[in-house]
DNA sequence: AATGCGGGGAG
DNA sequence: CTCCCAGCATT
């Protein structure tokens, strides 16, 4: 049941968050939210599959770009794969953009093109889990969920001062999120707890002197708001070697991979190469003269460093292994590789 | 409950 | 360097 503090604090945030809210791409303006207009569901969910685990700063260009190529979800679900992963490149963590389609195309094929409104039914869509399906139900449907994201954990290990570490804290904090969320725009509510995460209760140095939860918060009594929440400890990155081969026929077209769309750079374009091991092994994809470029492209994923030796070959133009793709000069965008593969293209242009 | 999965910005 | 970010899918 919610206390009068409850009360107290939710007001708070939403009287802060009509005064502070972020000017971001996919809200409406406060004129015309005011007016009842309700965000589009396709906008929200664009910007929220985007926005898991990466900032918005990192979002801003993306959103754009998706949204100027395919404006409704019946426009994404059409395009072709290599499209979406193109445009996607850069952003990271690509099992979402494999998700992007599918999801846009149950939408379209089995919901006529409108996002279902609930969260259990978001939940069943591909790429949307607890976090995105109570966004979207939320914020573009009114509907009072409660979302839990990182800064909404850190605001309330901070507000209730609870020192027990992440991961073992979630159904705790979730209760404590759950008890302030509002009957009363939840949309608003949730962004309101998130911008505060994002702008004033920041993980190091946050700034408690303009907080407005300030009088209600007990880590800002207890002096320990900068140290919450705790998190077990995490293991450290090992580090991986391998080679890339760049090879370039005459006709200027370059020979790329599609990687299997599970695992690492799933269903992204590639310079095909060795395994990523302990100790680097060559394995040339074909018989060719090699030079070694020089430098070397080192790049840290989730969980290892990479180091990558990088060697290029010039071919005939007739040229074409069984299974490799063949990009032709005016096709190739290096923008559509994730960056790994971008950085080792540098070496290429800067030998 | 643990693990795999990108990339960039802040400190 | 380390940490973190509007997490999800898989095992």
């Amino acid at each position: 049941m919610r206390d009068s503090i409850d009360l107290e604090v939710s007001h708070a945030l939403l009287e802060w968050y009509d005064r502070h809210a972020r000017d971001l791409p996919w809200r409406v303006g406060p004129v015309e939210r005011a007016a009842g207009v309700r965000p589009d569901p396709y906008h929200v969910w664009l910007s929220e599959i985007m926005l898991q685990q990466t900032t918005v700063a990192a979002v801003r260009d993306y959103f754009h770009r998706f949204l100027a190529r395919w404006p409704t979800v019946e426009a994404l679900a059409a395009a072709p794969d290599q499209q979406v992963m193109g445009e996607w490149a850069g952003l990271g963590y690509y099992a979402r953009a494999r998700n992007l389609l599918k999801c846009a195309r149950v939408v379209v094929e089995e919901f006529n093109g409108r996002f279902p409104g609930t969260h259990d039914a978001l939940l069943k869509l591909p790429g949307i889990g607890p976090y995105t399906a109570a966004a979207i139900a939320a914020i573009a449907f009114d509907r009072p969920e409660t979302v839990m994201d990182g800064n909404v954990e850190r605001v309330m290990a901070r507000l209730f001062d609870i020192h027990e570490p992440l991961p073992g804290s979630k159904p705790v904090l979730k209760e404590r999120a759950a008890a302030l969320t509002p009957a009363v725009r939840p949309g608003d509510y949730a962004q309101a707890v998130m911008d505060l995460g994002a702008t004033i209760c920041t993980p190091k140095s946050p700034a408690c002197g303009i907080c407005p939860l300030r009088e209600a918060c007990r880590a800002r009594v207890s002096g320990t708001a900068a140290d919450l929440p705790k998190k077990s400890p995490k293991k450290p990155k090992p580090t991986r070697f391998g080679h890339v081969y760049l090879a370039r026929r005459a006709d200027g077209a370059w020979l790329l991979e599609r990687r299997p769309d599970k695992g690492l750079l799933g269903g992204m374009l590639g310079w095909p190469g060795s395994e990523w091991n302990d100790s680097p092994c060559e394995a040339p994809p074909f018989e060719a003269d090699w030079r070694p470029l020089p430098g070397e492209v080192r790049h840290t994923f989730t969980h290892f460093h990479l180091i990558l030796k990088a060697h290029a070959a010039t071919l005939p133009a007739d040229f074409q292994p069984a299974d490799l793709h063949v990009v032709g000069k005016h096709e190739f965008r290096p923008s559509d590789l994730p960056t790994v593969m971008r950085k080792a293209y540098g070496l290429w242009r800067g030998q």
